[in-house]
DNA sequence: CTGAAAGCGCTAACAT
DNA sequence: ATGTTAGCGCTTTCAG
């Protein structure tokens, strides 16, 4: 075990030359001629050099780490935009420390770890944050971007998709469909993607002068969603369609709708999700969804991120991103439908 | 947008301390009277002080972060264990300084790039690299353990399920079955997992006179590995049982055999994953599989690292983790079968 | 274009 | 137990 750590003034010293001209050299702007440039990467490849990036952030003020805090990966959904994200940030020179935020985690917490690390900007994905920590980013300049959530606090930048809309669309498509008992399960109400679906399913519901035939609650998880299923359907009359928070969610429910009520999709129950991950288009489900274009939402949030740290746009800004209806099989398709 | 930072120096001098007493109040193992402790406390809450992390490693030497290089999220089994992994090197004061490595891209760059960050350690998961980049890491004080894949060099710790009794396993419950025709579906052959688990598959079934039917590459990818399942299939004498390397890539050949071949999973034909991911339990699949437990590698994992970090124990070790048979329905389970 | 010198925010001897 | 003094490895004025 090697511990012996070449610094800019090792090589300043082979090349011959002095430590600032070394650190020129490994400088974006630097002003070095062909010829130092020259001896000094040769003396540094001959050393293993390379420079310090936790000790160059110490003095520049950029660390070109940005972190990201993430409740849980078991929505499909947050792998696929995390990895999205963190690809898109590598390319601006950046990269993810990932906080994994555990249930019943304080994230005001770590959060605060997560400014000691001095990192450049934050994405909190499906976490909300205390004001009082929002004050502390903006004190610290450092800006953050609420990733398919979004709050009141006008400090934060949210990337969202038009959650209101894709719940309209949901209850739109269903009506159409003919369904006459339409219901909902919903996830964790303190979650805007849940209101805000949730609201703009019930909107279009009330401007069709439908009633909601029922509702239960799944808190994003795959048992509470089964649990909710269940409630649901150990009834007389049970609902004819069902429009669940999330893709996730739904396909819990699919799966106990169909191996533990042995009902079929769609001809006795409809279902829509949100999200369009990629299970969702397995010939298994084959579900019809709202889709979340990750990749949009993701540009956006890096797009934020930059100009934010840039110092080019310091207002925060509420971005949503349209999500069109995914038509598959596990919702009747009404007649002469066509797609907006 | 502010940005003055407020530095141990600030909270000496409203204290009415020396700065090195504010260090000493922030650090482990300080050795502060009540009192003093007291007052730096207040000044540093009242002025919003937290240490400064990065200058802090550039001292010590610690900087509290690993890299992890992952390749893809798209096998369940990949965002499963990095959330256990992160989640434990929280506990342990350490956080996850994460690189995707896009297909094609060098993973020796992206190693260099996490080797400025004067990260303590580095977990490789599902890549390899080079004996150069190994030598670097050595001689950096680095400890790098491969998740879930070993290599022959003997300066990397790896921690992996025992991938060849896993493969022996799976040929013993298919001919155990009774099967005669039975297949193999491979991933990327690069890969010791898929060499591992093959070779011990092919072994068992050479130790009971087996010949292996047929034979097809799928490349860990979802689509090649239906497109694989397509070239298998689309012949007069089929297989009638498969072992797929993996789960992920076992979930893409059932969809094609139930819903494009019309084959039923498993009085047409048996199929054996591996990993035993989240998915492979819901009712639609209900794959039997060799369990994988990311749990338990994960442990072994942190542990490794921190041994290593700590000095404790220099050595590299290869550590392999038992994985039982999780017997499902996807595959015909034999007449008095008892598992071990 | 290059070198000398100052200092980023902090910890760790070394004194007291 | 506390303050003083050196740096960690680097970037960045400032002279030349």
């Amino acid at each position: 075990m090697g511990k012996e750590t070449v610094t800019s003034f090792d090589v300043a010293q082979r090349a011959g030359v002095s430590q600032s001209a070394v650190s020129r050299v490994f400088s974006p702007g630097a002003s070095a001629s062909p010829k130092m440039a020259e001896k000094v990467r040769k003396a540094a490849d001959e050393l293993g050099y390379r420079p310090n990036v936790l000790a160059r952030s110490l003095i520049t003020g950029n660390s070109k780490i940005i972190g990201l805090v993430v409740a849980y990966f078991d929505n499909q959904f947050y792998p696929e935009a995390v990895e999205k994200l963190s690809k898109s940030l590598q390319v601006e020179g950046y990269h993810v420390l990932v906080f994994m935020a555990s249930n019943g985690d304080d994230i005001d917490k770590l959060m605060q770890d997560l400014l000691d690390y001095q990192v450049e900007g934050i994405v909190l994905a499906s976490v909300a944050v205390s004001s009082n920590l929002a004050e502390r980013c903006d004190a610290a300049g450092v800006p953050v971007v609420l990733f398919n959530r979004h709050q009141d606090d006008d400090r934060f930048s949210s990337v969202t998709s038009n959650n209101y809309d894709g719940g309209r669309k949901a209850a739109e498509f269903l009506i159409a469909g003919g369904h006459k008992r339409i219901a909902h399960i919903a996830g964790w109400e303190g979650a805007s993607t849940q209101r805000d679906r949730e609201a703009g399913f019930r909107s279009m519901l009330k401007e069709k002068g439908v009633e909601l035939f029922a509702r239960e609650t799944g808190n994003f998880q795959f048992d509470e969603t089964q649990e909710a299923t269940r409630l649901m359907f150990n009834k007389d009359v049970v609902p004819d369609a069902v429009f669940v928070t999330n893709d996730h969610m739904a396909i819990a429910a699919m799966e106990c709708l169909r191996y533990e009520f042995k009902l079929s999709i769609p001809d006795d129950v409809s279902i829509i999700g949100y999200d369009d991950v990629e299970i969702a288009s397995w010939p298994s489900y084959s579900l019809t969804t709202i889709r979340q274009p990750a990749n949009r939402m993701v540009d956006e949030t890096v797009k934020t991120l930059m100009k934010r740290i840039r110092g080019e746009d310091i207002t925060p800004h509420k971005i949503e991103i349209e999500s069109p209806l995914m038509i598959r099989t596990s919702a009747r398709i009404p007649q002469g439908w066509v797609n907006e």
